[in-house]
DNA sequence: TTTTCGATTGACAGCGCTGACAATTTGCAG
DNA sequence: CTGCAAATTGTCAGCGCTGTCAATCGAAAA
């Protein structure tokens, strides 16, 4: 049986409330008592029980990280959750994971979900911060949250980065290499990515002095399979452009895919680059030139925001943090232009 | 605020006591009481406080997930723990994930673990269940556990299928294939992963009737980078394989980037594969041919079976699922050799 | 009808902690 | 010293549930 805060108490001579006071860093004790229940806890190998701590406080101690459920098993929100922990250690919070069905009723699994487990607060994965059905209704039951990535500023904590500079900062990178003809691979209907990066997109052709041309703009979906279709799209155009800019990984190694399939040689053929920093992305051959972004950082900063919320309200925020270009084998030196169409149909696999 | 168990109990006409039992699937329940305390609990939406059930019933409801830190982020784990989430819903378990530091002093972290959160019951992801240090441990502290892919038998409860023979599968594979000189890059030392798999290529050579040579096994640790070390190595021997086994995926991958840093063309040049069938093995161009293994199923059954222990310690067992072949673009048949060594030097990055 | 015994139900203490608030001590000006 | 406010410490109820065990019910047996 583990030692109880009765027997700390017992051990300092002291009551339990100061033993409570002590584990909870709450104000008000002498240094002494402070030292006598430190040493006694050590020695009993005391920890306080979390149930019984939840349950006197009226608190779980509990952290959700709300995700969409198809993202599931993808290492971007891995990473979220192990920036989730990250933030979670040297707390007394625990953090819980949550996958959801979008496109079902998010609300009212939500409402199912807080009304069985009672997180003190959630972490939203993109796209759910993008929601305002969701948030508003969050704000209506009073419940804590932070927004990854949210495009909308109704989330008023949160974390995320200038996902439409980075854009644009990619394809002035094409621009730069000498490409004048740049596809763009767009994201899933409803993510604020999707705004974001096509937005970034059309301001990076902006700058290079490039027009926008929504014939070598195609949908996808964020996934492999949605970048292999897109891919075949763009390259079958009658005038294909040089390079595509995708808006995440895993579409734009679908792109290469749909390349390699017709014959191509990247980057010699056609510059492709993504967003996100995948592990596949730095594993594929040419590894893919793409935007970094530290997912783990932003689950860990994510979290902290949001438990500082519940500490000092008003002290919490939205960070705004960096990312960086990672250039990689897969842009390069656009070619002189071989016959129009030169492309289509060759090795169709 | 929410309804307690007594406002049902109120409601429903009965007591708190039977309340509760319905709620634990107590047996000794009247239908007719049933049927009134789940009308009363509809009514009220009423969910049980999990902290007031866990605190009187001396349990934490939580099933914790340990794996290997250097592994956080990797969709491996991710597809454990949704697997071990699916497992937790429709019950009143939970999971809760943590990274430890093999290299440093797991012993400890687990002890120090399980002294803070009490959980139930602990799944453990490779290469911890190999770990019978961590084992006996458990046992001394009485803490059920689960292993997934233990090459130890000393985990009763647990989850996983036969690496052996399906590593032996993948080298009969390339064998049929036309391939003589097959290497093998590797796993982690310590890995019971690495045992099996590499047993199984021996096992596979044999069955092909082909000469074990240690010249063509290289270690590796199932990162990439690794593979990209072993490829090398191995592509620089005077008499290279025409093939390479490859003990994951992450490291088939890294051979492959050394293969074409090289010019070599896959499968032309060099048949490759992998295990795991990660995400990237897909997505990379060509995509690997490598074993399945359904990381999801996995961690709910793992989860599934120590559950499973606390009803009905004995009921429990080491389930032994099945894998797959993927059979893709990576490998090919082999070609007339080239002169000896011509690999060498050509395009090295 | 009465008895018996298993099935069903309920009473109540107490799980280990914290919140509210009361009591006590301390520090310091007067 | 005394008085008083601030700092420190303690008391105790109660958070919402389940375990234990006693009470009650109902149907088959006598």
């Amino acid at each position: 049986m583990p030692a109880r805060i009765e027997d700390v108490a017992l051990k300092a001579g002291v009551s339990t409330k100061t033993v409570s006071r002590v584990f909870n860093r709450e104000p008000n004790v002498s240094e002494k008592a402070r030292a006598r229940v430190e040493a006694a806890a050590r020695e009993l190998n005391y920890r306080p029980n979390p149930s019984a701590r939840s349950l006197a406080g009226n608190r779980s101690y509990l952290v959700a990280l709300l995700f969409d459920n198809p993202h599931a098993g993808s290492s971007y929100v891995m990473e979220l959750i192990v920036g989730v922990l990250q933030a979670c250690e040297n707390t007394h919070y625990n953090a819980m994971l949550r996958p959801l069905d979008l496109s079902a009723d998010p609300v009212a699994a939500i409402e199912e979900f807080v009304a069985q487990f009672r997180p003190d607060a959630l972490v939203l994965a993109p796209p759910i911060g993008d929601d305002l059905k969701i948030l508003r209704r969050l704000d209506e039951w009073n419940v804590r949250y932070s927004a990854i990535s949210a495009r909308s500023s109704h989330a008023r904590i949160g974390v995320g980065f200038d996902e439409r500079r980075a854009a644009a900062e990619m394809v002035e990178h094409l621009a730069a290499l000498g490409h004048r003809r740049i596809g763009h691979i767009a994201g899933r209907a409803g993510h604020g990515a999707r705004a974001w990066r096509l937005a970034g997109y059309r301001d990076g052709l902006r700058k290079a002095g490039l027009d926008y041309d929504e014939a070598v703009v195609v949908d996808g979906d964020f996934s492999f399979e949605s970048g292999i279709a897109a891919g075949a799209q763009l390259l079958d155009l009658r005038d294909p452009p040089t390079a595509i800019f995708a808006a995440n990984d895993d579409s734009a190694c679908g792109a290469m895919h749909e390349a390699f399939e017709r014959g191509l040689s990247i980057p010699r053929d056609l510059s492709i680059c993504g967003f996100d920093d995948t592990p596949a992305s730095a594993q594929v051959w040419p590894s893919l030139t793409t935007v970094h972004q530290p997912c783990r950082e932003m689950g860990r900063i994510a979290t902290e925001q949001v438990l500082l919320s519940m500490r000092d309200p008003g002290a919490a925020q939205t960070v705004r943090i960096s990312y960086e270009i990672r250039i990689r084998g897969s842009t390069g030196p656009v070619r002189a232009k071989s016959a129009t169409g030169a492309y289509r149909g060759a090795r169709k696999g």
